[in-house]
DNA sequence: GTCTATATAGTGATAGAC
DNA sequence: GTCTATCACTATATAGAC
């Protein structure tokens, strides 16, 4: 026996995750502002009421999904601090896109939402971008040091490497013409040849 | 003499390209759907209504921005044909850089609200975007042809590409680090390596 | 912890005066 | 061509019943 028979919706003591959920998907669908605390409630099956058991407001609710995102892209970022430069960046080259392959709606609403933080946690998540730009660019310096990367401005190419994997998220989609291995082989291809590896 | 002092605000001729003015510049500011019809009217400097003289609703005003941008690359884009591929090639890098630099509003725009046009009206855009796209392509298989582009995927190689020039409007500032110059220039070096020229 | 009901404010769009 | 006034609706967030 599982449950009675309820007459006021769902007590499920998940609802505080499936509401993080539900923000997710529609804010990526439709857009932060766009996207009305009733269609979040009404996406998870409660009134618009109860979400505030779980967020002290909407805009919580978008720092709080940006966070996790950035927070957990920056834990599983590989280290590698030992290895040659060139395996360092296949192996960014490598992560990164599959990490954001396999978030298409966390890494969508990273980059399109940015405006409606607040000014205060909007300095939050950029100072968290800028870590994840760093640990690149400190791969690629550490490559131009010791003569195996030939690279002029390691900022601009850190930018450029940067935008270009995650554009892969503009229109790859899983099951489609290229498998996820041929899309790392092949832009591992372009950023090795452009930093001169 | 100019004119008499008015009691009813302003009558204008030009108030058309100043209601698309001032929506492009809310719009990027703040996103389609955060940016009121009463806070266009402010910035214009007239009451909500007088807005429909201009436009018949607000996702006209979106479609008929990002519309007026696409019509724009697409013309702008240099031809050459009778050129090299390689030549073809620089020449597309630099005016793709020069042409988004100098409109990061509808450059923004184009990018972010896509979700927030009417299917019918995201179809159109979508084709324009086509076409331009379409136009790299053609470069880089003209040049995998006379063999003087190493490219295993024409339609990879032009998504990175046009990802890794569009990055540059996320940071190029005038009058920052970087001249404007000194940026096309290190992206040829990138682009011209990625595809072995 | 979820419900219903509500406070307060804002939305896009239209009508008719001038 | 712009104004004022308004319609019908929706928004976020809160209060109190259960």
């Amino acid at each position: 026996m599982k449950h009675m028979a309820r007459t006021q919706g769902s007590h499920s003591d998940i609802t505080g995750p499936r509401v993080r959920a539900a923000a997710l998907k529609l804010f990526a669908r439709g857009g932060y502002a766009a996207v009305s605390m009733r269609a979040i409630a009404a996406e998870v099956g409660v009134q618009a009421g109860a979400l505030y058991n779980y967020t002290p407001d909407k805009q919580s609710l978008l720092f709080d999904l940006m966070s996790a995102h950035m927070t957990e892209l920056l834990d599983q970022t590989p280290d590698g601090s030992d290895a040659d430069p060139r395996a360092q960046l296949h192996s960014f080259v490598d992560f990164h896109i599959r990490f954001h392959a396999d978030r298409p709606d966390e890494v969508f609403i990273a980059y399109m939402e940015l405006r409606n933080l607040t000014e205060e946690n909007f300095a939050r998540i950029e100072a968290l971008r800028r870590q994840y730009e760093d640990h690149l660019e400190d791969i690629l310096r550490s490559g131009v040091s010791s003569g195996v990367f030939n690279v002029r401005d390691t900022k601009i190419v850190t930018l450029a490497i940067i935008a270009m994997l995650t554009g892969v998220n503009t229109w790859f989609r899983a099951g489609g013409r290229l498998s996820l291995d041929e899309v790392v082989t092949q832009y591992w291809d372009m950023v090795r040849k452009a930093v001169g590896a």
